[in-house]
DNA sequence: GTGGTCTAGACCACA
DNA sequence: GTGGTCTAGACCACG
């Protein structure tokens, strides 16, 4: 035959078909083809375009949707649909895998203090009148959940990604929540946390003001100690 | 009325099955009952074990796969093993939900200067000789590759991992390696890269250099003016 | 091995929504926080209380129905309303299950006099003033109805069931309805039962007598001959 | 006219749907057509053969289900299974029932006075060779696992559930299910039970001795104090 | 009626 | 004997 047999036979397809059907989908979320709230095609119908049965089709949606790309839901307009990125599955990513590795909680809270710290003062700068506002507007709705008895980890953890938001920096937002999402909560779980206090919210409207004047050495004081204090409490023995 | 109905009914959340058996298996691995390195039975034994499918088990194994938390291996000694944890997967997850994000190259760029510059103090200090030494070793490697034509993008993610393991500190460690594992290959693949030049080798001798003179605020700079170039590189039009 | 993989895996078992519903009522219930008589708000506040859509919700509510916790009643002031409990539907649920068991008329019978007998005692020691008046307020209603050709099962087995009442336990009570409602009445059906007599009543009239006397020895003997006729009645190779 | 308009007009079929189906499905079982075991046709048949929609095919399978007359299993050879009657559902109701019932722990433990003690005369005079064998072999049972620090309320309740069965009477069996299956655990449950001690597993092994020489008034004697002692657990105020 | 979820049992390729 | 894949058919839930 004319043509040599080089290059006519490519090396099979090694890979899990599942995971080529997650590249794919991957590939076309890269390249804008698909968009945050784009429904996919049903199971079914994924099943006959990739020519595989539901069960794989099954498998990639999960993997998707554990990478927080796309959320499933069920019922009659129910269905695959892509996320608004959220950087929460991360932060249960991040707190699984520091379960399973050698990190202590102080190892963790260092990191925290990186990103904390690094991210004041872009958020010292950028902040908004818009952003200042909501920021006093948490430590109210903080010091109202207390009079309640219903203030918890969760409100504390809003107000630190609320300053995150302030350098209207995507990443950097994300980031945050990495940190002050699941992984906080599975940290401060493990340790009998005594009650967030008022004086933790009162270190929350002090960071505010410093926000508001934007005194970045100041804002950067004023969140050591609170780390510190918070760190204290889920480290009796720092 | 004697007792108000509210609050009363709770907001049912009904698992999928698979999903009860990734938090059963989480929770082993918290508890420590899992340790990186263990096998997990056969899928065939663990449906058994778990009183489902096979198909249901193996979407749970997936689940795990995916946060990283274990390795599937086929064969006749294969199965899933307990990995020992690294921030690889993280940083595949980090760079999807950036592509999906609005977040643009220069927003990634921003945080990860939060990262690097933040970590820098804690490597500059905790540093240990053999740290220092193979931070060395590693520029002179560079330097070989460079001279074979081999240099390339993940030699240099390298170096900057390393500088974070200087903390010794897992989670910070972590923390680094998102950034420059494949969230950075992504960020400079879809840009056509010049090739990591002579330049880039030489800052980071010196960074290696001023980390051995504990020199802190010597290393910042350098590291402000390194990622600032690397950024020009893939942001033009900063 | 270190740690054996023995026992770690419990077996999943993932309920039905409409499941996870009822079980949740069901505490309400025992915990006292919803009360005879009480009303459950309306389907479509439950749906959203629950989050969950109508039809979880009605599944829910007939499977309460079923046992008898609630009732459903329709039009402007209807709803479901937790009932004051009966063990009727409990006698329905014994005569289903018999229905499909491989017990035999005969079984039942003997099942009965486990429970007529061992009641008996208990009503005679306990029996007050009006506990005695009624029985023989039945039996003379009992004989108007027999005159009036009007004198049914349900009459034959009201009067089992307020020697029950005579213990002044109401489990006891529940025990002696389940055998003396539905069940009573489907065992009969299904034979062509000679219209009961005037000896059922005469018999009656002397057991209220025994009761009244006090008489435990002599009421054991009569209800035994009494349970015995009834019983050749179904039984005719007995 | 000539005929009077009497007993043209019957009433009207208030039932709702799902409940005439309910009643068709229980006559069939009644009449045998329909056998323990049995597999009923798929949801979407019934729709078709009932001409009701799904929901109320649903909703009659529900309450079939919850009578203890079908169990539902998914997957791909599953579908709604006539079940062997078994009292588990039944008790599950008796004590729900109770749960709103007036009726308080001390009620319940005499009405289990009556059936244990009603049913202890027949169980002696009709265990055969292989029943005394298997209640001395579930005396083992206990003890082993007492020792295993495994004893609990289930193998405690399946012994006296095994002398029901020595009467070879499936409806007695039922009623002593009743008392022993979800209702006594839900009993002992609310109360904190001392553990099952060695005591209870002797006096097992004695009234197995009793039954096995046919004593009856010694097994009688044994059971009272048994009983009262395991009622005096859950009422210390007797 | 349309979606998602689960099941049982089978075949294949691999180490 | 392991994981990887497939088929066919059922229930579960939503609108």
């Amino acid at each position: 035959m004319a043509t040599s047999t080089e290059d006519l036979f490519l090396p099979v397809n090694v890979d899990r078909a599942s995971q080529v059907i997650v590249d794919q989908i991957k590939v076309l979320i890269r390249a804008g083809k698909l968009q945050p709230g784009d429904r996919l095609p049903s199971e079914r119908e994924l099943c006959q375009r990739f020519n595989v049965s539901r069960v794989t089709v099954r498998e990639a949606l999960r993997v998707l949707e554990t990478n927080g790309l796309l959320t499933i839901r069920v019922g009659s307009h129910g269905g695959a649909f892509l996320t608004t990125p959220s950087a929460e599955r991360l932060g249960v990513g991040l707190a699984d895998l520091l379960s399973l590795a050698p990190a202590t909680a102080h190892d963790v809270t260092e990191a925290r203090f990186i990103v904390e710290l690094g991210t004041l003062p872009l958020a010292v700068e950028r902040a908004t009148e818009g952003d200042i506002a909501a920021l006093f507007a948490m430590v109210e709705e903080a010091e109202a959940a207390l009079k309640a008895g219903k203030y918890n980890v969760e409100l504390s953890a809003a107000f630190h990604t609320r300053i995150a938001q302030c350098t209207h920096n995507p990443a950097v937002e994300m980031l945050m929540q990495s940190f002050n999402g699941p992984l906080r909560m599975s940290l401060e779980e493990s340790h009998t946390a005594a009650p967030m206090g008022e004086q933790g919210i009162a270190e929350h409207r002090k960071l505010a003001e410093a926000i508001q004047a934007r005194d970045v050495e100041g804002a950067r004081k004023l969140m050591t100690e609170h780390l510190n204090r918070t760190a204290a409490r889920v480290l009796p023995n720092s």
